[in-house]
DNA sequence: CTGTTAGCGCGTTCAA
DNA sequence: TTGAACGCGCTAACAG
């Protein structure tokens, strides 16, 4: 005989307190650990709510006491990215720490999808957002439009809004990684990166112009592609370079999708003596088994993720206004060898 | 002037509507886009809406509604591995079709941790759950625990409940890569796999073992190591097993970790003649340009988060009681050349 | 077309 | 120690 209720309605704490003879009250003290009630009453709670299955709804219990929803949104470009879902790994561990769940959102780079995500997000009441940023345009991540909820950006500082974010050294590392081409003798050296329209695109693309002004070398429109980063365009961008009479000896790319095309490109060249070099920004696994040597610009995306909820985690504690704050994750330079 | 309230306190569809000298109702009806409501009104109320940056707050309207919370929960073990983070973006791709969100939960591989996020997410009200299992024990995700709320098991069948599920060809694809090395004249072949405890691990192996039988060979003990998918573990396990006098002439690895812990151990070998074959379980990015040539079951990760989103949907619509189903990802054998 | 009443599931407040 | 009344923000059902 089931005397359980329609189990298409969910247990509600009434439920159980009728079936106790008590209040809903004595059911929601037991519940919480709250003292003032009787040890007896509690144990006779308890094992109500055991053997019923009852689940308190954290929902209402949020809509009656207005605290925090210990929910962080996390709305990503595109999840797909090993960067980006990095990203989440980071985010996600501090959010378990402070007790919280993030609620996740892709954009696909599309600005007009990152508002309606946004605006989603925040009806669903998150408590604060890490946002990778799909275009230069913040104003709805500005105070006025998310009142108190509390913004951090990562991958790409805010623009005309003041809010904390994380970045990564893209200016520093690719500064490095063309300065260690140059220390090897490489004078002609190639660069294949993202659109300067994209803030780590502008950012990676003056570590390699100042690295060459430093070393008296000119910057070679010849060398440079500046596409979106797609390892498709950049394997045709790289094989035009190699092509040329005076073909660059050293290529940097900007990222790993630029740097999956340039391998794709010198893999598919014929041999003529002379190896051309290759470096680029992000690590990739079982680099140091691919067939030619590779020098990256390599970091921690979790960290990325890591300081931006930790970011938002402490101006939620915080009362006092704190100013906005930015945080630069450091690069490595790693130079992988060839096997044998 | 600020004549704003407190922003401290969110607003609430009161503010607005007092500011308009109407009652909730006609904002709640002009928000909706409801019928019965004048136009010139429903203008009126939206331009304040707009003016005061008012937002709904879908909690409160989930809790009168008694509607879904277009809220998916995703329960994986490790966000970090390549394999769940694909399988996150198919969840995600779904949902976003359906106009749902994505609550994240991360296991981290432990049992007593799934249990907890599994309840923390049906105490936040998802409509759906979408879990990696953890372990065999899947007792918490049965029908008396959960009630209504549906639920989807990915890359592991059901134990003792009765619940849809996503598989990998685990068996199938092995034993297609199994096969692929003993038609190459392969007979000494070494098995790098997962504990027989996890479905994968003992799926794989089957097919392992079933293609050396068909084929007639015998499984040697010897050149069986089933360890957990830890590439230093693989790596340790391969050189073991390239250290003996007639050790194998080819590895078939049961997970990217195991491929890249060969890997390892075949580039620190010494070259005496004879190459070793390899074959694994998961594609690798720039497979196909390794020192090595590299065979790999291939299969698409995210179309296994698809599936099961997909699943969660169609139960949460039909009205009927579905008996459970389960849909099987099917997987390609790719041989990667090695370049030039 | 618009407003009033009531109540979703829960917790605060105050009285018993 | 326990319970009743009330309200969180919103909307269904029913007035007018």
């Amino acid at each position: 005989m089931n005397t359980r209720p329609d189990p298409v309605t969910p247990l509600t704490m009434r439920d159980v307190a009728e079936r106790l003879g008590v209040s809903t009250m004595t059911v929601s003290r037991a519940l919480r650990g709250q003292r003032g009630i009787g040890e007896a009453t509690r144990q006779r709670v308890l094992a109500e709510v055991a053997a019923l299955g009852y689940r308190p709804n954290k929902l209402a219990r949020g809509l009656r006491t207005g605290g925090p929803s210990e929910l962080i949104g996390l709305v990503v470009t595109n999840l797909a990215n090993p960067f980006y879902s990095q990203l989440a790994v980071g985010v996600e561990e501090v959010c378990v720490r402070y007790g919280a769940r993030v609620m996740l959102g892709s954009t696909s780079e599309d600005p007009d999808v990152e508002r309606d995500v946004v605006t989603d997000l925040l009806e669903r009441g998150v408590d604060g957002l890490v946002v990778v940023p799909a275009s230069h345009d913040h104003s709805h991540l500005g105070a006025e439009r998310l009142r108190d909820t509390p913004v951090v950006l990562a991958a790409s500082p805010p623009m005309d809004i003041d809010v904390d974010c994380v970045l990564v050294d893209d200016f520093g590392g690719t500064r490095a990684a063309c300065r260690r081409l140059i220390e090897r003798g490489h004078r002609r050296i190639g660069f294949l990166g993202l659109p300067p329209s994209l803030w780590t695109g502008s950012e990676r693309f003056r570590g390699y112009a100042l690295a060459l002004e430093e070393a008296g070398i000119a910057v070679d429109e010849r060398y440079v592609s500046r596409h979106r980063g797609d390892s498709t365009l950049a394997r045709e961008a790289a094989r035009a370079m190699l092509a040329l009479p005076d073909h660059p000896t050293a290529l940097l790319t900007a990222n790993n999708r630029n740097t999956v095309g340039a391998l794709l490109a010198l893999r598919d060249r014929p041999d003529d003596g002379e190896p051309v070099a290759l470096a680029g920004f992000d690590d990739i696994e079982l680099a140091d088994m691919l067939h030619l040597p590779l020098t990256v610009v390599s970091y921690d995306a979790a960290e990325v993720g890591r300081a931006a909820a930790s970011l938002l985690f402490e101006r939620q504690r915080s009362t006092a206004p704190l100013h906005p704050r930015r945080v630069t994750i450091a690069t490595t330079l790693i130079d992988h060898p060839v096997p044998r």
